[in-house]
DNA sequence: GTTGAAAAGTGCTGCGA
DNA sequence: TCGCAGCACTTTTCAAC
């Protein structure tokens, strides 16, 4: 089932080992690459213009670590509609709020489910209280507070690379 | 407050630029950096350097579109463990289950919240049901499916850009 | 700490296989 | 379609300010 997938995105193990090395670190040279894949530096650029255009790579964006600049509160929250076909427009308001870093339309006891980056509590508090309660048609709103993150990574390729492999 | 927070951590305005433009796009050239913010490259360079060496440039990465790869399911799983005090033994345990992208440590019913991306329905029940279930210390699991990402980005600073100039 | 330029290394393109 | 080689650009370093 994997070895299909592949065969419909058009991408080999090559592809798949050059994602995999650079979701790990995007500023890994196009010559490094090459030489650990045993390819020319020409082919890695080759390929990476294809994933680009297939849409399958988006773009590459720095990690920083939000709690070294003052973002010490990490925190989910579930949040109940008056009526689920209120989302789009929900959306677009919290679009407008920095802090929510990710939403999600989602099934189960929330409408939306969004994890919001806030300094502290009082920040958090704020975000609840003045800028979510605000969006209309946002009855009720759960939150879960991160204490801490432990894992924090990108899906991995290497199930696909093996299955690559074996054929 | 801002303020306070930006002269503990020794960064300036130029810092937090250098970030907020890399923060979107990893691959962008030093000198094209430098000309926008009317610095040479070798500040921005050495900029960066410090960055690093604070701990608040953590890496970066490539970010690829999952669904793009046959990745098509995202869940939120609330976990509740039978006594909160194993929750680093099944963290060690979590590390192992690939699919399992972020994993915290949550205040409120659940004892640890993880999102999870699987290729299918299927592949998220064997995840559920094979590894999660198989963890010792797992009582129970709450699973949330996301329908659909409508935000996914990175913490703004623009509040800190804008606290800069004032002062 | 910043600058500007020089040296080293990398990205990109066209030609050949 | 892939690999090789050359040119343009970028990174990185360093002396001078």
């Amino acid at each position: 089932m994997i070895e299909k997938t592949l065969q419909i995105l058009q991408i080999d193990n090559i592809d798949l080992q050059i994602l995999s090395i650079l979701m790990n670190d995007a500023t890994t040279p196009y010559t490094e690459i090459a030489k650990e894949l045993v390819v020319s530096s020409g082919t890695v650029h080759v390929r990476m213009k294809k994933l680009q255009e297939l849409g399958i790579v988006t773009g590459s964006n720095l990690l920083i670590n939000p709690q070294k600049i003052g973002y010490d509160v990490c925190a989910f929250i579930g949040i109940y509609l008056q009526k689920g076909s209120e989302y789009h427009d929900a959306v677009k308001k919290m679009q407008d709020i920095p802090e929510v870093v990710e939403l999600h339309y989602t099934t189960g006891v929330y409408s939306m489910f969004a994890k919001v980056v806030c300094r502290d509590t009082n920040h958090l508090r704020a975000v609840l209280n003045e800028k979510l309660q605000a969006i209309e048609g946002i009855q009720r709103t759960e939150t879960i507070i991160s204490l801490e993150e432990s894992i924090k990574r990108q899906i991995s390729l290497e199930d696909y690379i093996e299955a690559g492999k074996k054929k």
